[in-house]
RNA sequence: GCCCCCGUAGCUCAGUGGAUAGAGCAAUGGCCUCCGGAGCCAUGUGCGCAGGUUCGAUUCCUGCCGGGGGUACCA
């Protein structure tokens, strides 16, 4: 609704421009944040200035009385400070965007933009070497959110896991396992410091006793337990995410790019294209070629390809398999390698500007004062899995996205726990159970909504401004999916939630009139089903008691 | 050394090229004849420092200071 009224003022503006013969300028609508402000002004008197030569105020007062707007859109219009134009929406407006918004239920906020587009996002992507951190937790939420959103916007979304089971780490991983085997077997071993020294990887081993006994004694080659691990820690992390709510749709990994022959033939194809070059016995990408600063390895002096083959490689197979949006998300340990991988994709031809890469900073955890320093190989770090347990699902997605994801986060564990009933996000959710227990509440008096004629009953400030902020809605969903900015939703929905509390204090929904009382049920649902879309983009429950 | 992110209220964090910079937590005082008090209302302090661009900078640019992360023929 607010896209329409901002549409149909540029046209009218638009109109008197091309009147007066002024150029276009860029101009933009926005939310004043001062009520006396009106509802949405306009900064265009102060940009023409300096093209017309006149006063922003003198610009803004031809433009204004030029300006014939329809009285059941627009109440009425004002020049105002530097030479704002602000506009305040009639009443009536409003009351229709009740109306419209108890038409649209579900798809309330749903844009079709991008119909008939695939997208894919690829998040988490944890090497199956241990149980999910907190740290993959933030990344986890912020991907499915993101996926959500650009749902929103009409992509097909594929939600994707990429992992890498060739590497080093996973062979250390397997070797930490056969160690721990044999010792349960009795044997005396020697455990190094630098392997896997969590308590899960006693229980794989411990499967491993109870399926083979002691077959696997002198079994020599690794890929037994690498694959009892890699399946037992999968399992254990998918449940995990399952318990936020995240589920992929793939998992892609590594080992296939070579199996399958896709990292031989990027290699190929660079050097066929002329980007790549032997020097000392290794086989370089010219990387300078494409902005970046040095020249990188891609195949070792010892025959070996360098993590770089495989990551484009797999970038590779995005586009090949049709993407029209592909989002990467990465923790800022890999800020300096995608640049790379990009360069990789511009040298093999591809249009990289089909690819965005978000990257989020690390989430830093206290217990009270105290830095948790965390480590995987360690063993010495809280799970995601732990985190749930002690705040629960709703609370761990809601604190992950309240916060910008390029800063950093300090998340203090003791606070977590001890605030957990007093967080936002209840604040948030409460509102919903109230609505839920005042339609229960009619509901038992035998009063049902039905008459969508009694909006024009909807004049008190407080009902006004809850529409406002109702309306608001779907020009946020775009706004955050256009921008991968998912933390404004929480905002959003807690100032929803601020503006129907208020509501609610003000003014009594279930009353002797009959008229009024259908009228204030309205807006109640049209709220209800605001924070309803809401919490199934940031993936909280909608909870009708709390 | 070089690159990236951050520096906003006591704490954790939002926000904006513009008109009076916000929320939650923490603190203090009010509000229950009646739909859920997990609520509402009221009270305080702040844009790291210095220049520049602009009609206008907390926002953009440069430098400095402070914190985090990166910078391998590791992934």
């Amino acid at each position: 609704m607010l896209l329409q009224i901002e549409s149909y003022l540029k046209s009218q503006l638009d109109a008197v421009l091309a009147d007066l013969n002024w150029p276009a300028v860029a101009y933009q609508f926005e939310r004043p944040k001062v009520e006396a402000h009106g509802d949405i002004s306009v900064n265009l008197a102060m940009l023409l200035a300096r093209e017309v030569k006149q006063h922003p105020r003198q610009i803004a007062r031809t433009i204004v009385d030029r300006l014939r707007l329809d009285s059941r859109k627009i109440a009425r219009t004002e020049i105002a400070g530097p030479g704002f134009v602000n506009f305040f929406l009639a009443p009536e407006f409003l009351q229709q965007g009740v109306r419209h918004i108890l038409e649209q239920g579900e798809h309330y906020g749903r844009f079709r933009d991008h119909a008939g587009q695939k997208a894919q996002v690829e998040f988490v992507s944890a090497n199956p070497t241990g149980p999910l951190t907190v740290g993959h937790g933030r990344q986890a939420v912020l991907g499915d959110t993101i996926a959500h959103l650009l749902e929103w916007v009409g992509y097909q979304v594929q939600r994707e896991y990429y992992f890498n089971n060739a590497g080093r780490q996973m062979r250390i991983l397997a070797d930490s396992v056969r160690l721990r085997y044999l010792e349960l077997l009795g044997e005396s071993i020697e455990f190094p410091q630098d392997y896997y020294q969590g308590e899960y990887i006693r229980d794989i081993a411990r499967h491993l006793v109870e399926e083979y006994g002691d077959a696997l004694k002198a079994e020599k080659d690794l890929e037994i337990f690498k694959t009892s691990a890699e399946q037992r820690i999968f399992a254990d992390i998918k449940k995990t995410l399952a318990r936020l709510g995240i589920v992929f749709d793939s998992f892609y990994n590594e080992l296939d790019l070579y199996a399958n022959g896709a990292v031989d033939a990027v290699v190929q194809s660079l050097k066929k294209k002329g980007w790549a070059y032997q020097k000392d016995g290794a086989l370089w990408f010219k990387a300078t070629a494409f902005g970046r600063d040095q020249d990188r390895v891609i195949i070792k002096s010892s025959g070996e390809p360098t993590y770089r083959m495989p990551d484009i490689a797999y970038h590779k197979t995005k586009f090949d398999r049709g993407f029209d949006l592909i989002v990467d998300l990465f923790g800022a340990d890999h800020i300096d390698t995608y640049p790379d991988v990009l360069a990789g994709l511009q040298a093999l031809g591809y249009d990289i500007g089909r690819v965005k890469v978000l990257i989020h900073q690390f989430v830093t955890l206290y217990e009270g004062k105290e830095k948790v320093k965390m480590s995987t190989r360690k063993a010495n770090f809280i799970t995601l899995d732990e985190l749930i347990d002690e705040v629960g699902a709703d609370v761990t997605r809601w604190f992950f996205l309240m916060r910008s994801m390029q800063s950093h986060l300090n998340f203090d564990l003791s606070l977590a726990k001890t605030q957990s009933e007093e967080n936002p996000v209840y604040y948030t959710q409460y509102a919903h159970a109230r609505i839920c227990s005042i339609l229960r509440n009619a509901e038992e008096k035998g009063i049902r909504f039905r008459r969508m004629e009694a909006l024009h009953r909807l004049v008190e400030k407080s009902e006004l401004e809850l529409i406002k902020k109702l309306m608001e809605f779907p020009k946020l969903v775009r706004n955050c999916a256009r921008d991968f900015e998912p933390h404004l939703l929480t905002q959003y929905l807690s100032g929803v939630s601020t503006a129907f509390h208020k509501f609610y204090t003000d003014c009594w929904v279930i009353g002797d009139d009959a008229e009024l009382t259908q009228a204030r049920l309205a807006l109640c649902l049209a709220t209800r089903i605001v924070l309803a879309n809401g919490f199934r983009i940031v993936g909280v429950s909608a909870p009708e008691r709390m």
